[in-house]
DNA sequence: AAGGCGTGGGA
DNA sequence: TTCCCAAGCCT
């Protein structure tokens, strides 16, 4: 959960994650749908796929108990060295190493490397650098955290707090004054705009929904149907586009969300269906009452999609 | 190896 | 408003 994801956003997730799943084996043996549930609005939903997938893996391969040597953490799918350095050091008590985005920026500020953080060579030297401080350390354990911490408090991306930071007097970049600049920026991938044309249709209380792909955005995960294209279609093209039996669509609101690698531009429709036809149900597509909507996998978009509908009825 | 993959807080 | 970036990993 923790990949790329705030601690902060992190904790409310973790206890009810924690009690539906409390081993690996309980994990192997769920409903992917069901764990996807409680992932909703963590973001990036393929870490809860590949960490299911994990847990078959440690229940087949390592008799439902968690490896705690870094290769066997790095079998599993969906950890990386981060993590399985993490694993080891922390509830193994290896001393190995491990760089994430925090330790990452407090050791280029430290040697004032201002070389692209996100360079393979850049990145071995941080692992080297990381090494080195574990093998020279105490506790692995507690270096490894309270690196991690130290950037996360102290150590800070925009305005570090160096007065009252312990390594001040050791610090490369402080030295030069370049604490600000250092490390540079990430190139910034840049945000292609997407146009989705959602379609939301009740009847009888309840709310058509399509399940989405199972790879690219938003996999697997549950919305009101719609149409993904590069521009912007009128209320006419959407509804010949379409393939649901509609009799109209008409035009609600629109909202964009930003995502890392994409502006998605989200056009929120009311759709209303031919009377008398029947809409295929399937794996893929399904009316949901409200509560179905509450314990279905949705991502935040796709709920902000619901909510305007509900808003302007 | 560069880009795909969410979301929200803070500057 | 806009941009940056988070306890990264996979392809």
């Amino acid at each position: 959960m923790l990949q790329q994801t705030q601690v902060t956003r992190v904790i409310e997730r973790f206890e009810p994650f924690m009690t539906r799943f409390p081993t690996p084996a309980a994990l192997a043996q769920a409903e992917e749908e069901t764990v996807l549930a409680l992932w909703q609005g963590l973001g990036y939903y393929r870490r809860a796929r590949m960490l299911q997938r994990a847990a078959i893996d440690i229940v087949e391969r390592f008799a439902g108990e968690v490896p705690l040597e870094v290769p066997s953490l790095m079998s599993l799918p969906g950890v990386g060295r981060y993590t399985a350095g993490s694993i080891a050091s922390i509830v193994g008590k290896a001393r190995t190493p491990i760089v994430d985005g925090n330790v990452s920026r407090v050791l280029a500020r430290l040697y004032e490397d201002d070389r692209p953080p996100d360079d393979p060579e850049v990145v071995s030297d941080a692992w080297a650098r990381a090494e080195q401080l574990v093998d020279a350390c105490l506790d692995p354990a507690t270096l490894n955290e309270g690196l991690m911490e130290f950037g996360a408090l102290v150590c800070t991306p925009a305005t570090p707090q160096c007065n009252i930071c312990p390594l001040q007097d050791q610090c490369a970049a402080k030295a030069a004054g370049r604490q600000r600049e250092i490390p540079v920026a990430k190139r910034q991938t840049k945000k292609v705009t997407m146009h989705h044309h959602a379609i939301v249709i009740r009847r009888g209380g309840k709310t058509l929904m399509h399940r989405r792909a199972k790879g690219g955005l938003w996999a697997g995960l549950w919305q009101a149907p719609a149409i993904e294209t590069g521009r912007r279609l009128t209320t006419t093209s959407l509804l010949e586009a379409s393939e649901l039996p509609l009799a109209d669509v008409e035009y609600l609101t629109s909202t964009t969300r930003l995502l890392t690698h994409r502006r998605v531009h989200l056009h929120v429709h009311r759709g209303v269906l031919r009377p008398r036809v029947r809409c295929p149900q399937g794996a893929d597509q399904r009316w949901m009452a409200a509560l179905d909507l509450e314990a279905a996998p949705l991502s935040n978009a796709a709920r902000e999609v619901l909510g305007l509908a509900a808003e302007m009825k």
